[in-house]
DNA sequence: CTGAAAGCGCTAACAA
DNA sequence: TTGTTAGCGCTTTCAG
């Protein structure tokens, strides 16, 4: 005797319930059109029976499956793996799986994965884009979502308001009093640290404008801890009189770098020196002093992607995506200048 | 006229080549029983008509999807993120796609999400578990391995040899000449802490066996930051006489808590206090001193818990899963002692 | 309102 | 060696 357990099917419900197989399929589709006495009938024989529907037929049949591609960078990236937990929390409240790919920032493995996964024909695609150029072509049915990062020449696209968020930076350290400044910038040539770079350019110089004493550097390198921590050795080698006072940078990483020189040289945090990052990763909160920094709306852009994969942008309004100022430990007046 | 682009069969593709469907499959399929002509017309066709074969078709023929199924408890903890990265990597390499679902340590949850990867007949599934008991059943042909922590009354599953590595952080502690030492423990009653524990506990008592100096105190708490923090503030704030030299943590997490507690009360790692973790997350390696760690062979224990997936358990012997002490600046030898 | 039946694209068993 | 065909489990016309 085979003790085969053979998967039950919506054949096998509806000979238990004595129904057709296509009344079955309108109870799990939750068609109004089946009387109680049916429904009822049915719904006992799906429990009875433990069915559960067959996802593979289901996507067969429909040409969809109820899946949501994730392609990005690097998911040990702590800021997109807080956007991958979110995403994840968004999509199975809307039933959907997530598969996980990673382009290691190669936008020809972008490509890959993100082909890869349109051969399974998912329900849509969210992509943290590795380049600032579209690498994939746009399939008809299948929404593709590109997140966090600005893509050139695409309008749709889920993203905080960096610019804005940056001149936050400018603010904060405008009203600490710091004059003599340096920002840590990311990767030349890329939309985010341009977006970043000139939110916090152009508010610390309108604000400085008439401050004759206004000092503001930049220096750009990767979004790392290796650039903050170069750039942080090379500008607080100097005499101690000129250097800035602050720094601001344009990711946590960077900015965590350059405390982590500051102390090696001996510089006080945030006494001498104030620091600023950007994306509030957790890590932030962590070190020490903890880090003030901008933070990005992570769930809201989370919640965002996964909705417009619907199109259910209507009731976007609600999100609020802009980003906010943490004030932390690393920041702190400007010590007296002896002007 | 209406534009539809219909999707691309291997019946298209059998008409395109003049062959029969089932040669087409044959040829995908690689079966030898193909001759050459018929191949080479079939590959062309398939080239010049772009097809693409549809998964959800093959896998509801084969009762079996392409898809590895990775249930963890929280993709932002840093030493899950690596592990999730190897196994993508490895499984990618199998022609797996990965599904990630989160059970944020809920053993409830947990289950929920292996059944739920379960429903999608997946070729396998990865657990990293929430606790120490097996919270589903296990389904007849789908192999679920569990990775990193092991599970209680079961003999598979993929992990380190986590208790030989802990007792690397005694023999280094010891050489160091650290005889006031205190252990930071994991959870009580699970294993993982367990194993640990044992591991540190057993050798250095061991070593120190003959040494009436020595001292060995054991605290425990979760595996964060917090704990860290709360039992370095603890032991710590007694007499400088009786502080312990040594903190041996059984997590980063816990070490760099410890670690950062220390700063802020004064005491200077490592010449007066030396601090080991556990794990060499990346982190590890950023923190100010470094962290002298015990680092898991995460690549190694991802290979092999996707290899164990098609049981490819057989070359296992070539893969190292020992752990290895990491020196790096937050370990120096024991204070000169006034005994 | 419910049942019968076609067929999504693929593989494998059977025929030729 | 290659072709033909049944059917995986489901949804959705189309009849009744």
């Amino acid at each position: 005797m085979a003790e085969r357990k053979k998967n039950v099917t919506i054949r096998d419900v509806a000979k238990h319930a004595k129904v057709s197989v296509g009344t079955v399929s309108r109870v799990l589709a939750k068609n109004e059109t089946v009387k109680q006495p049916l429904l009822i009938r049915v719904n006992q024989s799906i429990k009875a029976l433990g069915y559960k529907p067959n996802l593979a037929a289901r996507a067969l049949r429909a040409n969809k499956d109820q899946v949501l591609g994730l392609v990005l960078p690097d998911i040990t990236n702590p800021f997109f793996a807080q956007l991958a937990k979110e995403i994840e929390l968004e999509a199975s409240r809307h039933g959907l799986a997530v598969i996980l790919a990673s382009s290691f920032d190669d936008p020809k493995k972008e490509a890959r994965q993100v082909h890869a996964i349109l051969d399974r024909s998912p329900t849509g695609i969210i992509v943290i884009p590795a380049a600032d150029e579209r690498v994939f072509k746009k399939p008809d049915h299948v929404p593709i979502i590109t997140i966090d990062r600005p893509i050139k020449s695409e309008s749709d696209g889920v993203f905080a308001d960096q610019e804005s968020g940056a001149s936050l930076a400018a603010d904060h350290v405008f009203e600490l009093g710091h004059r003599n400044i340096v920002y840590i910038s990311g990767p030349e040539g890329t939309l985010v640290s341009e977006l970043r770079q000139r939110g916090f350019k152009n508010r610390i110089t309108e604000l400085c404008r008439d401050d004759p004493s206004f000092r503001l550097e930049i220096r750009s390198g990767l979004f790392d801890y290796e650039t903050g921590e170069r750039v942080a050795r090379e500008v607080l080698s100097g005499d101690s009189k000129d250097r800035p006072t602050a720094i601001v940078a344009a990711s946590d990483q960077q900015a965590i770098g350059a405390l982590r020189e500051a102390r090696d040289i001996g510089v006080t945090v945030p006494s001498e020196l104030s620091i600023v990052g950007f994306d509030d990763i957790s890590l932030a909160n962590i070190i020490v002093p903890r880090l003030t920094t901008i933070r990005q709306p992570i769930e809201a852009m989370a919640t965002m992607a996964v909705r417009r994969v619907f199109d259910l942008a209507l009731d976007e309004q609600e999100l609020d995506v802009s980003c906010k100022l943490i004030v932390r430990t690393s920041t702190a007046p400007a010590p007296s200048s002896n002007t």
